[in-house]
DNA sequence: TTGAAAGCGTTACCAC
DNA sequence: GTGGTAACGCTTTCAA
């Protein structure tokens, strides 16, 4: 036996992957666990444009996926679908813990089975996952204040604005609040910042913004929903106002190239998912080693840059069409 | 014969790609036709090891890589490194077009002998280019002028610099100043800007810079070479200049973190070539469709994101580590 | 436990 | 051209 892997050294014996894939019986079957979109919030389409797109290019290797998607405010939904997985008997999970508890107990029946999983968009602590796909929410934030610094300095006031956060996105705005704070503080003499929190129910009232002690505000750092605001501004006043906000939206786009708003930061849900369903598969098919942590660059998007991004967009997944 | 196609029709018959590689004795041989990097000029490292990476990801598929690097400068070691590539006789082409000229007798060659290219930094029009990745330098242009009218809007001069543009790269350098001009023409109310040219030789002597008639600078463009004027900056005085570059080259980075440089705009290099290796491979093994015009996304980078970026740039080809 | 044979879905090749 | 078979480099299976 022994003598077997000393051979395989001295002639460097390297399996071929693709004979492999071909012998092997093995389809792998791998599930996705992601909320499902809204025409209300449509982020979660990309992280499945993502997959579709994965799913596409691996079919050949005998891959094949499914879906269990999720009410994203609901943790009864959440809990619910975690067993249609597991019924699945899936080879590999690609999933968003959204709900903390719940899914730590999720993982903990995956780990028993020894069913490998990825995380995208947050992840657990001290989880046993095979890889994570995300964003630094805290230094989108610090990021967002540097553009903020740079065009309100020395101006108006400085609003952020958190909007719904009730129950959707909760620890990504909290993050990239407190990575905006940070930077303030540190970088900028004292600049007063004042903080808005609107609840979804009060969305379409964005007259409270008014209600800001120094009505002469500089720049506004919304850290969900941006398109709200960008709305209003749109209708009720602008001058000199700088917008910064998330996610490339239909929405987001529209008034980024009217200038209402000015940055974006986009973090590429839907390669993050591409990416996820990517390491599953090199790690069951190819047994490739896999990163764990894999945190997206903080893409700034503005008037100027936003046609090449999407154009790119489009097709970056895949190398081809 | 009819017949034959008319069941494959009608089963929907799909030819299994990883079977096809696995029997079929073609050992496909990819070429590149760029730069070398030298100590003073790194830029073209990058894409090398974009090739490097891809490379080891598709030996498994039989397909092999091999390089001709030329003198970016001297257009006959370019030429001369044209008839290695064809003695090769390769069954793809990954090139850098430095040279308009010869480069087109290149491609006419290639033409003729039914051989796939792939234009990578820059490309020649008219081609049949299976495929080109770069960039958009007018537009990051643009953008660069977008970020400087930002934080220097009511103040100083802003100068536009362009260094040992004389033989290198000059085509993008170009095009980044038209596009930065082009922006303050449209967006600004007639804001001056001052163009200096320094040539190679003259490099270290940056005094120069404070010939600028309104010596009151606030912001900075530097088309190329960015490192130099931050180095000059750095020693000399730094007060509230702006300070924007390309390319994240370790100097780059540096200044960058010391808040020298303020905003790099980067092109992935790296990624570039990456691509272009995967278009060629996709192509002749997998006959898939090929995307023409891949134009990168311009990427911001600050002292903020500029960790994240380098982290996920490591790794960011691959799927995996 | 070990070895030999069959088979994965395609291309390559040789004979007709 | 067409048809049949070997071969690609592995995994799987089954018999010893």
């Amino acid at each position: 036996m022994k003598k077997i892997l000393d051979v395989m050294d001295k002639t460097k014996y390297k399996p071929n992957f693709v004979a492999r894939v071909l012998a092997s019986k093995k389809k792998p079957r791998l599930v996705c666990l992601i909320p499902f979109h809204t025409p209300e919030n449509m982020y979660w389409k990309e992280p499945l444009e993502g997959i579709i797109k994965a799913e596409k290019e691996i079919a050949d290797y005998g891959v094949t996926t499914s879906y269990s998607l999720f009410n994203q405010y609901l943790p009864d939904s959440f809990e619910k679908k975690t067993r249609d997985v597991l019924n699945n008997h899936p080879d590999g999970v690609l999933l968003a813990p959204v709900f903390s508890k719940q899914a730590s107990d999720f993982i903990k029946k995956l780990d028993n089975l020894k069913i490998p999983y990825v995380f995208i968009d947050s992840k657990l602590n001290k989880a046993n996952n095979l890889s994570f796909f995300g964003q630094n929410s805290y230094r989108s934030g610090m990021l967002a204040a540097k553009l903020m610094e740079f065009s309100c300095l020395s101006k108006g006031t400085i609003v952020i604005v958190n909007i719904g956060t009730e129950h959707e996105n909760i620890h990504h705005t909290r993050e990239r609040e407190k990575g905006f704070k940070t930077y303030f503080r540190n970088n900028t003499h004292g600049k007063l910042l004042h903080v808005l929190n609107i609840s979804s129910e009060n969305m379409n009232n964005m007259d409270s913004l008014l209600e800001v002690p120094d009505t002469d505000i500089s720049g506004i750092f919304a850290t969900s929903s941006v398109h709200i605001i960008a709305n209003y501004l749109n209708h009720k006043r602008k001058g000199q106002i700088t917008l910064i906000g998330y996610d490339l939206t239909n929405d987001n786009i529209a008034f980024l190239k009217k200038r209402i708003i000015d940055f974006l930061i986009c973090q590429k849900p839907r390669e993050q998912a591409f990416r996820g369903i990517y390491a599953l598969f090199h790690h069951i098919v190819f047994e490739k080693q896999i990163r764990k942590n894999n945190l997206m660059p903080l893409d700034i998007i503005t008037k100027e840059n936003v046609n090449d991004y999407l154009e790119f967009e489009l097709n970056k997944e895949g190398y081809y069409e």
